[in-house]
DNA sequence: ACACGAGCACGATAGTCGGC
DNA sequence: GCCGACTATCGTGCTCGTGT
């Protein structure tokens, strides 16, 4: 049982894109107080918790034990993914809005904020801007299943950054081997640029130094080209 | 009537400490 | 070093009072 983001209230949305984005950047369940902090509404603990309880019925959110926060559930990824994904042309009323809010602003991250606050306002859903790369310095990666056959690709930049892609995964993919590989990825890419982990893994995995299994190097293979294909731009939510 | 916040009891986990 | 008991912390569900 899962509902269309258009069926979502406004508050029930901005919890679930709270918890949401707290998961993928943390990759722990998110309590209410947390979200209650973190979502902007001036809501109570107990409040967010009635509008948990609701998301969690309607089968977007799980929590994996009674005192636990909760996490997305893969239908909750899923409409997530569908939510930024189901982009369409603005209509010209639409496109002018926009391109007056941008020109009412100063400096580029002003104009950037500006452009994602439109962009969401008029989707009703989470705003994507691309912007020209820059130096990017990675923490952490994981994997997060989707489905059998794809899976969520998250990186997590030194400063807090957080950029997904979705992947499709190997025949034979598992559990332990999405966790193999985001392990793997994980402790040879902490520090370095996009560019540069591409390059050692890349090179490790041709010299047959990597110990990894089949399906996991197949996965981390995908995940490089995956980046690599859209390096150009990098979103921002 | 309804939405919301406060308070309470309870559960799960992690950390600490002492005994072996 | 390992194991079990204890405690702190964090999170939940539930109930009740309050404001609109």
């Amino acid at each position: 049982m899962t509902a269309p983001a258009h069926e979502l209230g406004d508050r029930a949305r901005e919890v679930f894109r709270v918890v949401v984005e707290s998961y993928l950047g943390s990759g722990t369940p998110v309590g209410s107080r947390t979200i209650s902090k973190l979502s902007g509404l001036n809501l109570s603990p107990a409040s967010i918790r009635n509008v948990m309880q609701d998301l969690e019925e309607l089968g977007l959110l799980a929590a994996p034990h009674t005192s636990a926060g909760r996490m997305p559930t893969e239908s909750g990824l899923r409409l997530f993914v569908d939510g930024m994904m189901q982009a369409a042309e603005p209509s010209a009323e639409e496109r002018a809005m926009i391109e007056r809010r941008l020109s009412e602003q100063g400096p580029v991250e002003d104009a950037l904020a500006a452009a994602t606050t439109a962009l969401s306002g008029l989707s009703a859903c989470a705003g994507i801007v691309l912007v020209p790369p820059r130096e990017l310095r990675l923490r952490q990666c994981a994997f997060v299943a989707l489905s059998a056959t794809q899976a969520l690709a998250v990186l997590v930049g030194e400063d807090g950054s957080v950029e997904n892609r979705v992947i499709d995964l190997p025949a034979g993919m598992n559990a332990s081997a999405l966790a193999e590989a985001a392990n793997y990825m994980s402790a040879r890419l902490s520090g370095l640029t996009l560019a540069e982990a591409q390059r050692r893994i890349t090179a490790e995995l041709r010299s047959e130094r990597a110990a990894l299994g089949d399906v996991s190097r197949m996965l981390v293979e995908r995940g490089l080209a995956i980046w690599s294909e859209d390096g150009a731009h990098r979103p921002v939510l």
